[in-house]
DNA sequence: GTGGTCTAGACCACG
DNA sequence: GTGGTCTAGACCACA
């Protein structure tokens, strides 16, 4: 599910990050839901299980995950994720949306973009 | 004109990048206006001149600016954009969005934001 | 009567330790009283009995509880609390006391957060 | 200036946090000044430089300190401290304290070890 | 020189 | 079997 590019200048650890936090953004693991092990995405992804556990670790302190020792790690409810995570990805889309508008785009453009986003994630969740 | 943060976690030829491309962007710097050289911009914002170099190959690259041999770097216009330097921008766009709206906002919530980024940025194309 | 939270990183017999405490520490098992047989707790709180057994050792090392062969696990008198642990509430305490003070707070705050958790914990003591 | 206890329950790491802390928390480092490097850091106390980085990642992300890439780790100032940390302390500190309180100490009592905890720190100060 | 990432492999605590 | 910690040693990016 996960796909890693060595060539990409951004570390293992972070494209498994983004990985993981997709599942749980797109629906794809719901809130409670077990994830993969440790060890076994380690060696389903072919990497080193401590890049795993770093994942996983920092997953956890944004929140969209929790950990029960000796059981596993859980897809947590999006209430839980960190503020300082929300505020990181407020100023992500704000950079993003104040360069594309330069470039000529204009709010409504991306904002059928936004209506485009939100549409198919909630077909998704049907497919449970 | 350029403000560096070393506490930030950015490397500093980012932060460079993001400043000069913020000249362009804002209209701060017109298609064709020269930017300070190299060794100007090192020794105003005191460091190393391999770290302007560095930005301002970068941005090239990108094609925000284009160089003349004994001449200088000047601002390009908004067409020589990179088009990967768009996609990008799209990628990073999604990605915050789709997350955000994840933790609940709606594409209301984001088009306010939108139209907010959208209106100094206008005004300050009238200078022209 | 003790809440187990599977999803805190704090190990079950911590938490079965801590509840156990607490209902010492409140008043609610007077000196001498009889606690739940480690099978009864066990099922009753649906974890595994070696969870629980683990729990009241390390509470009778503490003198919280004393255990009497054949009898079962009685509330010791607030006297056989291990001075080991008096000291290492203190150490707690001053420690984050000490950070709370660099943080900006000012020792009245903290007495105003004593007096409060006190007010409650002396209404209890009067129901012997 | 740091000591571990390896027959502590605490991992390594956390302990070279506490002691970091400390001396950021005591007015031994001051706002800006520079740390010692995680390789000086990691031979002076004959630990993995792996450990070393783990704890100042970890309290970068608390706010007690910022780190300069290619140049160091510096002390933060106290308003950067994380809300989540402050909030750890207060939990940490009721805790402390309720029980403390069980055990026959007044609020009273606790307020003349804030005093003195306050006291100390502020001479500190001038020893610099 | 600095910190940042990754690997390989080990040992422990928990349930 | 699970995650958590630690070591040893390597390579890279940054300034």
């Amino acid at each position: 599910m996960i796909s890693l590019n060595y060539r990409d200048a951004r570390p293992i650890y972070e494209q498994v990050k983004d990985g993981l936090r997709h599942l749980v953004v797109t629906g794809a693991l719901q809130a409670g839901d077990k994830l993969p092990s440790v060890r076994a995405l380690a060696s389903s992804l072919a990497i080193n299980p401590n890049t795993i556990q770093r994942a996983y670790e920092s997953l956890e302190h944004e929140g969209y995950l929790y950990t029960v020792m000796g059981k596993g790690s859980f897809a947590a409810p999006q209430e839980g994720v960190d503020q300082a995570r929300r505020n990181a990805l407020l100023v992500q889309f704000d950079g993003a949306a104040a360069e594309l508008l330069f470039l000529g785009m204009t709010p409504e453009d991306l904002y059928q973009r936004l209506r485009a986003a939100a549409a198919p994630a909630r077909e998704e969740e049907q497919h449970d």
